[in-house]
DNA sequence: CGGTTGGTTGACTGTGTTCAACGCATGTGG
DNA sequence: CCACATGCGTTGAACACAGTCAACCAACCG
C-alpha cells in the first residue's frame, strides 16, 4: 500500500533531483514526461533556494501573485483571516508543493500563506518564465495543472470534514490526508512521520478549538489508533482510521508504482 | 451599486445573446472580448438545449467528465455522498454557469452534481470542440478559466463559513453571495429575486440541520433583514447582512459596470 | 381523498466552546 | 545560576449552540 518506502526522503536528496521526481510523477507517471530542457529548468530553479524563517508570510490575500515558488523543505499553509480575528486555515503546503501560481488569467491572491516551519524555497523568478512561456515547457505546465487539480480536490475535502464529520472524524480524515502525502514523498505510511502542526494550527484547520483538539487526539491515543512524539506522529492503524474518517484514497495513484 | 439593474434578466432573453453578454464579461469585461467566430460558436451552442426535470443528476463523481454544458435556466448543486448518508453541497449552479468542464488534465469528476428544479442546458457536443481546439477559441478559453477561478474563490468563503462562522453568518453569507451573483444575471440586490432550495438543501450546504436552518431565518425575518415568499427572498438590507457575515465582495467586479 | 413534500414548533440532549488555571520545556537577561 | 517570560499542551467546570426526536400543519397532487 505505502508507495512511498522505495523513495528516498525527499529532504534526503539534491533538491533537484526530487524536484524532477515528484513533478514527473505528476506530470504523468512516466518518468520520461519531461524533456531535458525542462529537467534543466529544475535545475536551474532549485540553484539558489532561499531560506524562510517560521511564521513568515508568503504572499498575502489580495495582493498580486508576482512570485510563484516551490517548497523544497519545511511546511506552510494557506488562510485567511476574519475581520474579528477568527482564523480558518485551508490547507498545508508539504516539501515538492509548488505555490503563488495565479489559477485563472487574474493574478490576485485570493488567500495568504504562511509557512509554518523554517522553510527552503526557490524559483522565485525561473518558474515565472515557465508560466510566461507555456509552449517551451509542456510537461511542466501539466505537472502544474495537475498539482493545482489535486489542491482543488483537497479542498472539497476539507469541505466535506467541516461541513459533515464530527471532531474525531476531522482529526482522523486530516491525519490520513497528510499521511498519505507525506508517503508520497518518502515517509512511509504507519511509521512515524514529521507533523509540525501546533494543536492551534490543526484546530484552526479544522473548524475546532483547541481544547477539543487536544482532547481528540488524547482520545485517538487512547484507542491506540495513533502515536504521537515531539513533532511527529505515527498511524498505528490507518484502516481503522479510515473508516471512522470515511476516508477515501484521491484517484490517479496506482497502488503498487 | 447593484450592476444589474441595467440588463434584462438572464432568462427573459434569447439564450445565446444572454450567454454572449456573460462570457464577454467574464472574458475580460471589454465586450469586444469575444470574436465573431467564438460568437457563432455560442449561437450554435444554444442552439438545441436540452430539459432535464428536479432531482436528476449531471454528472456523478469518479466517471470521466465527457460532457461539458452551460446552465441556461434553472438551478443546480455540486455535492459529496458520505457512506452514511450524510449529504454535503459544495456549491450551486446558477443560469449561465458553465459545469462539467475537466480542471486539469484528469477527466474525471471530483463530485456529482445534481438539478435542483427543471433545467435548460446547452452545449453538450460543441463546448467539447472548445476544449479540444483551445487556439481557436482563445476568449471563451478564458471566460472559462475566469469562472472556474471564481467557483474556487466560491469553496474558499464555503470553507470559512463552515470552519468558523455561526448558523446566522452562514446563512447571511450564503444569501449574499447568491443575492450577489443572481444580481449579475439580472435580479437586482434588494428586490425579491429567486431561491428555489428547499431548508434541506441549504442545510446541507451550510453544514447545519434543517431545523436549525428553519429557525435561523425566522431570526433574520424577525430581525427585519430578509423576507421571503415562496420560493423567493428579498434581501431587506444587504449591509447589515454583510456585517453580521463579514461579506467581502469579490474582486475583479468594478462598482459602476 | 390519502399520500407526500416541505415547513414549523417544542422538549430534550449532546457535542463542542469558553474560561480559567496549571504544568512543563525552552529561552533570556541580570 | 536563578528569576522570569513565553509557547504549547493539559485539565476541569460551566455553558451554549446546534442536533435529535417527534409531532403537527399546509400545500400540492395523483
Amino acid at each position: 500500500m505505502a508507495s512511498g518506502a522505495a523513495y528516498s526522503r525527499f529532504v534526503d536528496r539534491k533538491p533537484h533531483e526530487l524536484l524532477w521526481r515528484r513533478l514527473s510523477r505528476l506530470a504523468g507517471l512516466a518518468e520520461g514526461a519531461l524533456s531535458d530542457q525542462e529537467r534543466s529548468m529544475i535545475r536551474q530553479t532549485c540553484a539558489a533556494p532561499g531560506e524562510v524563517p517560521a511564521g513568515a508570510a508568503l504572499y498575502v490575500e489580495g495582493e498580486p501573485l508576482k512570485k510563484p515558488g516551490v517548497l523544497l523543505a519545511g511546511w506552510a499553509c494557506r488562510l485567511r483571516l476574519l475581520s474579528d480575528g477568527r482564523r480558518q486555515i485551508f490547507d498545508f503546503l508539504l516539501p515538492g508543493d509548488l505555490f503563488g501560481h495565479p489559477l485563472g488569467p487574474e493574478p490576485f491572491a485570493t488567500t495568504s500563506a504562511v509557512t509554518l516551519t523554517t522553510v527552503s524555497i526557490a524559483g522565485t523568478g525561473c518558474l515565472w518564465e515557465m508560466v510566461r512561456e507555456p509552449d517551451r515547457f509542456p510537461g511542466l505546465v501539466r505537472a502544474l495543472a495537475v498539482a493545482q487539480a489535486r489542491q482543488q480536490a483537497g479542498l472539497l475535502d476539507h469541505v466535506v470534514r467541516l461541513g459533515r464529520q464530527t471532531a474525531q472524524e476531522r482529526v482522523a480524515h486530516l491525519l490520513l490526508e497528510l499521511g498519505h502525502r507525506l508517503d508520497e514523498i518518502g515517509f512511509p505510511l504507519g511509521t512515524y512521520v514529521p507533523l509540525p502542526l501546533t494543536q492551534e494550527v490543526m484546530a484552526d484547520a479544522l473548524g475546532l478549538s483547541v481544547v477539543h483538539v487536544n482532547r481528540t487526539l488524547q482520545q485517538l491515543k487512547r484507542d491506540r489508533l495513533i502515536e504521537t512524539r515531539a513533532t511527529s506522529v505515527r498511524l498505528i492503524d490507518p484502516v481503522a482510521l479510515a473508516t471512522i474518517a470515511d476516508f477515501r484514497l484521491p484517484p490517479g495513484r496506482p497502488a503498487g508504482s
